[in-house]
DNA sequence: CATAACTTGGACACGGATGTACAAGATTGG
DNA sequence: CCAATCTTGTACATCCGTGTCCAAGTTATG
């Protein structure tokens, strides 16, 4: 379906450089534009990326192989943002430090993982994020341990909570009921409260 | 748009047993369908209610009347369970009847929760909407008057956290990832740690 | 510079959802 | 029982997004 004029995926080798600044425009434009809208067309993408219709069709058949692609990209660059955290040191600071780095990604792109998660097949999502989900997982389990942590609720559950947060106070700020410093202090001051054993 | 053969909004007067049951039926499904998927065509609302799509659209002239009828039916159904919950005495006991009573209701109908911030006019949602969020909020001031519940973040961000929490227990039900028992305790006692003031 | 690689704009087929329009039949309610 | 009210099936007009196809123009690259 798309061997004949352009080339696709893995057909022959070396684009051109013509065609690789075609598709970082394409992927650059499909982020923002997913980011803000999940159901944005694939022409409004070609327009934004500065593209025709056609020729974004010829480096990705279908919109399913756009969407994966730009959910895939997005989840890599964050990874490489968020490996600059060190997550090694004291549980509670670390996460502190965590949560702080992540809470603005986590919301710039919430409406992406919404898209791949709707039309990106089933497991497809769950093996991109699983990086950033290990590496919360890993710091909770690792607080748990030393009890920094609770113990009397599941580890996923602590992450979902932690992840949720992150979203709700990002959510707020674009509402413009939160400014930015009071829903840092927010979402880390709660998301500690959660995950720190009630003293109570 | 709607008023030559069948009554529609407040036209005439007095409308007919047969339609106030199909009007009904359609609301049930409606309900139903949207509950289970956001983008729930009007045909297959029509099919589920049993009645045939003119039908539907003679009550409902347009896609967003119907969706903002259910919407509307939704909340003040919820709103009528949750008129039951005493909010009056111990503010942390109350909390936590509250929410263990909301939120498979929050659940329940997350996704019509969803479409209708899709597609109904900005505020519409919030509007409907204000009467759980003053419960929570009225509830959560008074907590932190009495001291039961923290003073360091605005009521505002905790009434969030509250609403954001049960969701993501529910979603975390449907995914399968957590069950029913779990997911109540999770919820409930995350969200008391959130509100309650840390004795770190 | 010549050739292969790439882009472009526009036309088109297709499918799906919305909303309109009727004419004929079924119910209801006074 | 009769007239007004409702329902139904079906057909149709429209709009919109996806994906395909080309022929002609551009651009990169050995």
């Amino acid at each position: 379906m798309n061997a004949s004029r352009l080339p696709a995926a893995a057909s022959a080798r070396a684009p051109r450089a013509d065609a690789r600044r075609s598709i970082t425009a394409i992927l650059d434009a499909g982020a923002e534009c997913l980011a803000a809208d999940p159901e944005a067309t694939v022409a409004v993408i070609a327009r934004a990326a500065g593209v025709a219709r056609a020729t974004l069709y010829g480096h990705f058949p279908a919109r399913v192989d756009l969407v994966d692609a730009v959910f895939e990209r997005v989840t890599t660059q964050a990874d490489e943002t968020l490996q600059t955290v060190d997550v090694s040191g004291d549980p509670e600071q670390a996460l502190r430090e965590l949560v702080a780095s992540s809470w603005r990604i986590v919301h710039r792109f919430r409406a992406v993982l919404a898209v791949a998660e709707r039309e990106l097949p089933p497991g497809r999502v769950r093996k991109h994020h699983a990086r950033h989900l290990d590496r919360l997982t890993e710091l909770l389990t690792r607080g748990q341990e030393t009890g920094a942590f609770r113990t009397d609720l599941a580890v996923e559950w602590l992450v979902t909570a932690c992840f949720t947060l992150m979203h709700a106070a990002a959510a707020e700020v674009v509402a413009g009921r939160l400014d930015d410093d009071h829903a840092e202090t927010a979402v880390v001051e709660s998301i500690l409260s959660v995950c720190t054993p009630s003293a109570r």
